[in-house]
DNA sequence: AATCGGGCCTGAAACGTTTCAGTTCCCGTG
DNA sequence: CACGGGAACTGAAACGTTTCAGGCCCGATT
């Protein structure tokens, strides 16, 4: 493999030169650049990153960790930390815990090792094992999708409690008395947030509540979560899902079974995916502004790792009802 | 930052000694390896894999590169591609393109600066400057769903001249004369070569064929395919799109404007995604193995990384038509 | 008693950069 | 003409590991 020896050697350069010409050009004298470069170029010469960030201390790459990419929401918060990071020349690589705490300390550990410009998380559980590991290593790190103190680390977050209560009231509203709530592993904080706002909501009110758990947040889970549902007597007439995949499965399961929507069973999802408004029945959603969330926690990351005496900010959006079919009242 | 030196000095060893108990522990005397791990838990002592790497010479991770982490396609691909990496002990980062051949570039020069075990990737187009650089950096790579010579790397692709064909029969065989197109941008070989499986499968018929092109592969473009197809006259009677976010925009189209699918406008997609089951009407789609191929392509290139004198594959598998209400005949 | 061998540990070189104090050369100024 | 100063380049130290040749000690073998 070629090295910048190599590459000095044969323009007749010193050392010292060569990295001129990579790093800081214009202390060069054009006719030592230009032969330099044409060299670099011959030989094929690819700086290494580990030598550089070696001495230099510091690397040009921001981690993300998030718990599903199978999750839209997750895809478009990457989108915004990408945004964020390519305007101040940093990378973003993106790795996938899949809601796996040992996946989620294995990548930590990686990045801590990597010694990476800071990490966005959206962690599995704040107490774990792997995160007290983390915090010791003194990688810079922001919550995404996630409250927390300030006196741990800057947060950027949706008001899940909100969103739960937005969506219980829309039921309310809208006429039902036995409402299912689908809920995902109650690890995730996201879940149990979500919960205690549809409680919150219905307390005082004459509805009636049942939870169903179930092991997932995905489309599979959801199907699954559906043919409980089904099962149940007296069935109840509106079903909340703490996510859209969660509801697009329990929706499959009701046009499966013939059970219509919203007339038979209403549908509120959460996270207002892409998919939502073009499912069997457009899904009445709680939008989260995800790429905004992604944004913001990456420049929340760049401030505080450019200047450390910056203290910890916890942002909290508010999220949003987006009304469609599947709640739509009928006469 | 707490270094090897800093523990070797704390537990009264050397710094070889210390070494030895992170990589190699059975050769340390077991009372001096507690004595160490004590240490490094006490000092949060985290191993710096640049330094690791620059002396060891080579990387625990691998690369994945896609076209659009917004496609469940992708994801699918990447899941597929970590279950078979993490087999082998390593680690997968996975960056997005987004189809932008500059991003291409930018993150293929931060995997070969890095100098990664290998690449996975599936490239915007395989003549550009970018994947020449590339190349000539040496760092092993096998393109995913892309065919390619075996003289250049290995690949694990779908074949789209038969997966396009078979949308196009279908369609035939369902009585349909008057068929659209919906593509994606012409660079990347996938959509080219979906259109050519259309073209072949229907030369000789008596089927009136008209290609839209779209700017994306994503649900926006499809809506705007939709838009354009709706302004049609006559108006096609059937609809096959480049893959399932083109398929699910103009399915939203068509109901948005009232036109019943699958008898005014039946539609086929591409990819078989999660979400097109659960579409308004479900969708007819052309499944490839996704995970299938993510698994392949990085076995291959961990077989590749092994040994180097293991010669190129070329792998294809063969695409596989789900039918579902977006195309049923009705009486 | 001398020798051998194995277990355990040390010390230093090497990896490929960046950075910085020097050195050389030349031009302009007093 | 002497001098100062800037531009261009050089040479070597330093970054934090891994690796490996060797050294020491102790018990077993001849």
């Amino acid at each position: 493999m070629v090295g910048i020896k190599d590459v000095a050697k044969q323009a007749g350069v010193s050392i010292g030169t060569v990295s001129n010409v990579v790093n800081r050009p214009h202390v060069v004298a054009v006719a030592t650049r230009n032969r330099v470069l044409s060299v670099i170029e011959e030989l094929g010469y690819v700086r290494d990153e580990s030598a550089r960030q070696l001495r230099a201390g510091r690397s040009r790459i921001m981690g993300l960790l998030v718990l599903d990419l199978g999750n839209p929401f997750f895809v478009d918060v990457a989108r915004g930390a990408e945004q964020a990071a390519h305007a101040e020349g940093l990378n973003i690589v993106t790795c996938n815990s899949g809601q796996r705490s040992d996946l989620e300390a294995s990548y930590l550990a990686m990045f801590a090792e990597q010694r990476v410009r800071g990490v966005l998380l959206s962690p599995v559980a704040t107490s774990g094992e792997a995160l007290r590991a983390f915090r010791r290593s003194g990688t810079p790190y922001v919550f995404v999708d996630r409250k927390a103190p300030t006196s741990e680390a800057s947060s950027v977050a949706v008001d899940d409690l909100a969103g739960g209560a937005l969506a219980a009231r829309h039921l309310l509203e809208t006429g039902h008395h036995r409402i299912a709530f689908v809920n995902g592993p109650a690890i995730l904080a996201q879940c149990r947030d979500r919960e205690q706002g549809v409680r919150t909501a219905l307390a005082g009110s004459a509805a009636e509540l049942t939870v169903l758990d179930s092991i997932g947040l995905d489309v599979s889970s959801g199907l699954d979560a559906g043919a409980r549902l089904l099962g149940m007597s007296p069935r109840p007439t509106a079903v909340f899902c703490a996510n859209d995949l969660l509801a697009l499965g329990v929706l499959q399961a009701m046009v499966g079974a013939g059970v219509r929507v919203p007339d038979e069973m209403a549908i509120v999802g959460y996270d207002d995916i892409e998919f939502a408004g073009a499912a069997a029945v457009p899904l009445t959603s709680v939008r989260q502004p995800a790429r905004r969330l992604g944004r913001t926690a990456a420049e929340l990351l760049l401030a505080e790792t450019a200047d450390t005496t910056v203290e910890h900010r916890a942002v909290v959006f508010t999220p949003e009802l987006v009304v469609r079919e599947s709640t739509r009242v009928r006469r």
